[in-house]
RNA sequence: GGCCCUAUCGUCUAACGGUCAGGACACGGCCUUUUCAAGGCUGUAAUCCGGGUUCGAUUCCCGGUAGGGUCACCA
């Protein structure tokens, strides 16, 4: 009988939820609920200076808006449960497996000062550790030295700080960044010492920046918050990221999260760094605004409108907005490119009107004013069943090609019919009659 | 530099001794289409190097090389 497991998420509240803590937290969440087990949030917020509130506040939004939860009512801070490590360092000194130095301190504020810092008498042992995602690997643990676990007797440092709460806690597995493998001997060592057992260890391949060092905030948009903010849905970033690094074993791509925690597979996870590509990231996105519903998704862009652009015309535009972008923060350019049809048409050479080397554009033009000025309701349906007809006599390019570009005034551009509607019958019968005048 | 980790298309990855080395993103072409986007089809593109083991290595072992991580009274 095998006991629950226990993971964690303990990030320190220095910087905004960054993506490749994140993903940690969702690869920790998956194991955990596969497992049918329990994934623990706490803060590590030993390092005071640095720890912030906003923080706190920003990883805990981060993680909802990621729809990743976790099974403790309340979020631990370490700096509440001073009394607890205080109880281990004493018990830590009287055992002779600590001691207390007065040494100087070297850097920062206190820089020549003594303090009492509590060091740890290494053993000096060979540790031998198994990861589920690299086998075993060995550490000779002489080269530490009697590491400090704290600053003095009431305020402990990282690792003892760690290795006590994962006792305390419960905690049966602890999946974590590669760059953590190296802090696994210290952190064995203190188990030893406190007497806990062992968790499993799974270290995590890094997630890296383009020129392959580890992703972080000198190469540009790294916290979650980031890509909320220009408008990627929350279902493409765990996708993107559960794919970072950890494949089905099939060649199924689209995966939300209720999915991805059936199909989890820790076995499964990479052992090289992968590097961060937005293009991909993009792809995922553009699939997932395709799914969303209209309305749906006429709120999500609301956010990303220009002042200048009014309501009810980015509602009209809204169905195209949705098949050209691929996160939200591309609106304010659609409209002022390829959209700004809307408000104007700007100057073009009247040769464009001509569909390839077709010289009969007048006449036709003529004809679709016509046809136009006859329907009541400009609807793109009711316009495209009256022109169509016409358009299939003459060929659609003919028609449709002059038609198109004398509303929009651009060589790319949604079809005729949508933009008929969108700008109106006055508008469209002026735009064509100035295309008539000037051909 | 010490210690540790890693190594398949440009990128994310599949292949757990025998495959024309597969898929996806990106890129190119074609088709569909009035243009763009989308969609369909398709093309270019990879096993870091050297030794073993084996009838046979992307796969196992060793050594190089390269990249990365880590070496705080930070976490």
């Amino acid at each position: 009988m095998s006991k629950e497991v226990i993971t964690r998420f303990p990030p320190s509240p220095t910087g905004f939820l960054h993506i490749g803590r994140a993903r940690t937290a969702l690869f920790n969440y998956l194991f955990a609920k596969k497992n049918e087990g329990k994934m623990i949030f706490r803060f590590e917020d030993t390092d005071k200076a640095r720890s912030k509130k906003e923080f706190e506040e920003n990883m805990v939004e981060c993680l909802k808006w990621l729809g990743i939860s976790w099974d403790n009512p309340t979020i631990e801070r370490q700096g509440e449960r001073t009394d607890l490590y205080k109880k281990y360092l004493k018990k830590l000194v009287d055992d002779d497996k600590a001691y207390i130095s007065k040494e100087k301190v070297e850097e920062g504020e206190k820089a020549g000062q003594e303090n009492d810092v509590v060091r740890f008498r290494n053993p000096n042992a060979k540790i031998i550790f198994t990861d589920l995602i690299r086998g075993e690997i060995a550490f000779d643990t002489e080269e530490l030295g009697d590491f400090i676990i704290a600053r003095n007797m009431d305020d402990p440092l990282y690792h003892l700080a760690v290795v006590v709460d994962d006792f305390e806690m419960g905690i049966t597995h602890i999946i974590r960044g590669d760059d953590g493998i190296s802090n696994t001997p210290r952190q064995i060592l203190i188990q030893q010492g406190i007497g806990a057992p062992q968790p499993i260890y799974a270290h995590l391949p890094l997630i890296l920046a383009p020129d392959k060092s580890k992703l972080s905030g000198r190469h540009g948009a790294v916290s979650v918050t980031d890509y909320r903010d220009m408008g990627y849905l929350p279902e493409a970033l765990i996708n993107y990221l559960a794919l970072l690094g950890w494949n089905p074993g099939t060649e199924q791509e689209i995966f939300l999260l209720e999915e991805l925690t059936r199909e989890f597979d820790l076995s499964k996870v990479q052992k090289s760094g992968a590097i961060f590509n937005i293009e991909k990231l993009n792809w995922f996105n553009k699939k997932y605004i395709e799914m969303m519903e209209p309305e749906k998704f006429q709120e999500a862009m609301k956010p990303f409108l220009p002042a200048d652009v009014p309501y009810v015309t980015a509602m009209k535009l809204s169905q195209l907005i949705k098949e050209k972008i691929s996160f939200f923060a591309q609106i304010p350019e659609l409209l002022k490119g390829e959209l700004s049809f809307v408000n104007s048409v700007q100057p073009y050479d009247k040769e464009k009107l001509n569909w390839k080397e077709d010289k009969n554009t007048k006449e036709y033009l003529k004809q679709i004013i016509n046809i136009l000025s006859g329907i009541d309701e400009f609807t793109k349906e009711k316009i495209k069943e009256a022109v169509w007809p016409y358009a299939e006599e003459k060929g659609r390019g003919n028609i449709l090609w002059p038609m198109r570009f004398a509303l929009s005034g651009m060589e790319k551009s949604p079809d005729p019919f949508i933009i008929a509607e969108i700008i109106g019958k006055d508008e469209t019968l002026k735009r064509l009659d100035s295309a008539y005048e000037a051909i």
